[in-house]
DNA sequence: CCTGTTCCGATGCGACCGCATCGGAACGGC
DNA sequence: GCCGTTCCGATGCGGTCGCATCGGAACAGG
């Protein structure tokens, strides 16, 4: 058996490379060129690990949003003794991506989120991560209060958080007035549960 | 005086042009080429009306965005009798885009608020057109429910529709099921508008 | 040491990009 | 009819793109 190398554990980091520059030029810097510099490998480095370009960003999308709902996951999993309801409350704090340490990955988030809007492929990506999200939510809400469709709740938290997301990153909001808002929403809800 | 042409108006016609290939294809597909051939103008006549092609994405954002803000005003003057609440109702819907009719100016929006995340000079045209729909929401919420921060319902419904309707465009919620999440939303306002 | 296999860096190709240039068509004023 | 001005279609340039190709480095088994 001849040189061997991780295939996976470089596809990470050619995902991660894709993302910096995602996060630092928008979705179009990233070529082939720019990505193998930036994960300081050779182009056709990356041309092993992904036949195409449109492999490559899925695969990319498919990493970031493994990272997004395992940090969710990560945050339920390290403060179960809280209430149900401030739980939701990090939760959503966390997926809204408003601190800055997670501002490249609301913007790389954003950008496949419209490309997602002309390209099948990368909308089901997509897809697979916010339906994780939700029924993340979904269970917690249920919890927190009694309402006949948490669904509901989640499904209306999660365009909350992403539409903050977004005005945010355009600087229409700041984070703190939009963790202002996210958590009115909030106590809205645990004060008036009713469907 | 030797041949004239009106700028302003095909300065529109071209924009035209540019928002239908970015619905089609994503914002990347609007090069020079295939926005004249879409307008069915020359390159050269497209070259004449913008110095760069940076000048023709920002000026066919702030044509969408007067779109989309003067469709508002336009529902606005058009049903000046029913209630304020109902108003508000229909002018969130309006600005959702939900309807299938709008998908195109829909996912244009989307096109230019992602790529505004990494460009300062789009996110400003953005910002132009969302507080002008939030001086408009903040009104009639003022007029419609007694609130001691009228402008924090609106900036919390805008996010909520901007999100709804990403969500749509990637096919994570059909029309019906935002425009249902919408109108619960507004329900709870209406019942519970304390701050 | 040689061989076989895996990997990758370099290079080339055809296509397309934004932008600049320019010759001539179109047309009002004289 | 000629002129001056405005406009635009065609063309070319330098650059970058995604992708394909290939020669050789790296390394395990014989």
């Amino acid at each position: 058996m001849p040189k061997q190398v991780d295939h996976d554990e470089r596809r990470r980091l050619i995902a991660d490379a894709v993302c910096a520059l995602i996060d630092e030029q928008g979705l179009e810097a990233a070529t082939l060129r720019d990505v193998a510099a930036r994960a300081d490998v050779s182009m056709g480095a990356v041309q092993r690990c992904f036949r195409t370009k449109g492999e490559m960003l899925q695969f990319a999308l498919a990493h970031i949003g493994h990272q997004v709902t395992a940090r969710a996951h990560a945050r339920l999993r390290a403060a179960p003794a809280q209430s149900p309801a401030s739980t939701v409350g990090h939760l959503a704090h966390e997926i809204a991506l408003l601190k800055t340490r997670h501002r490249a990955q609301a913007r790389t988030w954003l950008a496949f989120l419209a490309a997602a809007a002309v390209d099948p492929a990368l909308a089901a990506g997509l897809r697979t991560s916010y339906t994780d999200l939700e029924t993340l939510l979904t269970d917690l809400i249920a919890d927190a209060v009694d309402t006949p469709d948490p669904a509901h709740h989640a499904h209306t938290l999660l365009a909350l958080t992403d539409g903050l997301t977004a005005h945010v990153l355009i600087g229409q909001r700041t984070p703190a007035e939009a963790e202002h808002l996210l958590h009115a929403h909030l106590s809205r809800l645990w004060a008036h549960p009713g469907e």
